[in-house]
DNA sequence: TATAGATATCGCAGTGACTGCGATATTTCA
DNA sequence: TGAAATATCGCAGTCACTGCGATATCTATA
């Protein structure tokens, strides 16, 4: 299996592949030092070295650029991870350890400039909660295929809303700490606190 | 008090909020009728008898219109309700009450339209998410000011956002449901379901 | 009631993200 | 090697949104 992933990568692939992470990279800094709205997309191009057109063959959208390097890699991992957990574990913790590991593997230098660029307009924080919807989505359907009894739909679904809830209070937390702490560490703590009686 | 509020109307004020409501209404339809994206601000203008300019005097953005319908009144209305509560219920159950009686006064023909336009398209579904998240954050400052032990700060903003959670999986629900029934009880559902253990 | 000052409306010219189209170059595969 | 698939590009166009300066309308005050 996997053979069409890793058949031979011709010349191709590899030129978009590069280009792609070419085009992510300028980007992502391009916004840090100038900011989002004030880094056109032809400056993006131009640093790339493509043209403006073709930017829009890698990227729909000038955010793209921001989803790529927030979501990339983690989004497709959660499924199987969290399917891979024991069956036995409740669903609320199943997707509490399989956030851990994710989070420690997805954790890159990018990821706290990335942080910084969303959250420097109401409209990108905004935007940066489609992620968090597309993830809430993802997970409600996998706990219902670990469990696919109906009654407990809605329970589920409520799982999945609260487990990418705490998963945003601990990126909250991390971004207000005046410290340096691992990620793990913020996760733990949000979602223990769950674990008080409302 | 109120004494501004209520202090006579000039033709000024009048003609300001008629305009205002008639560009809203307008909006709205147009959006119903043809989609978000096809209904250019051009044909809203036209159709509300302003010029393209002169929209933009009245909303910064063309989606700005369905935020008027989402959140005008709502928002406002939660800090001081929320406050009314009594001391010694429990925050969550503050938070539910009064989003009960709240949304019992702002339900109006519109909104199922609204909601309908919302759901229309993703990037509008994510737009919609700037409202949650702004509900969220004046409920935990509200929240903290009912309650200002600072031991309790993490607890409430977790409160904060599991009401918003269940708020918006309420909305959902009624979404989906093939039946109409009163909103109220899709909250109370909705809400209901944080009482089993997670 | 006349008038100065504040506010409302508008047209116009611009910017910037994004799209469709058609031309040309590059890569792949038979 | 040559035809098909894909990549790149320029160009012209659309649409949301902004800045500016002109004119019209309303309000408060003398």
């Amino acid at each position: 299996m996997y053979n069409e992933a890793i058949k031979k990568e011709g010349t191709r692939e590899r030129k978009r592949r590069e280009t792609l992470l070419r085009i992510a990279e300028t980007g992502v800094t391009l916004f840090a030092e100038q900011g989002y709205d004030a880094t056109t997309l032809e400056a993006i191009a131009e640093a790339s070295g493509i043209s403006p057109r073709t930017f829009f063959y890698y990227f729909k959208t000038k955010d793209e650029i921001l989803q790529y390097w927030q979501g990339t890699g983690f989004a497709e991992s959660v499924a199987p991870m969290l399917l891979a957990q024991p069956a036995n574990k409740p669903p609320l913790y199943a997707v509490r350890d399989t956030f851990m590991t994710l989070l420690a593997s997805y954790q890159n230098e990018k990821s706290l400039i990335v942080d910084r660029i969303y959250n420097s307009s109401e409209t990108l924080r905004v935007r940066k909660q489609g992620f968090y919807l597309h993830m809430e989505q993802t997970v409600f359907a996998t706990l219902c295929e670990r469990d696919p009894r109906p009654e407990r739909r809605a329970h589920l679904r409520m799982i999945a809303m609260v487990a990418l809830g705490a998963f945003r209070l601990a990126m909250e937390a991390r971004r207000n700490d005046t410290q340096t702490r691992p990620v793990g560490e913020y996760l733990a703590e949000s979602f223990a606190v769950l674990e008080a009686p409302f």
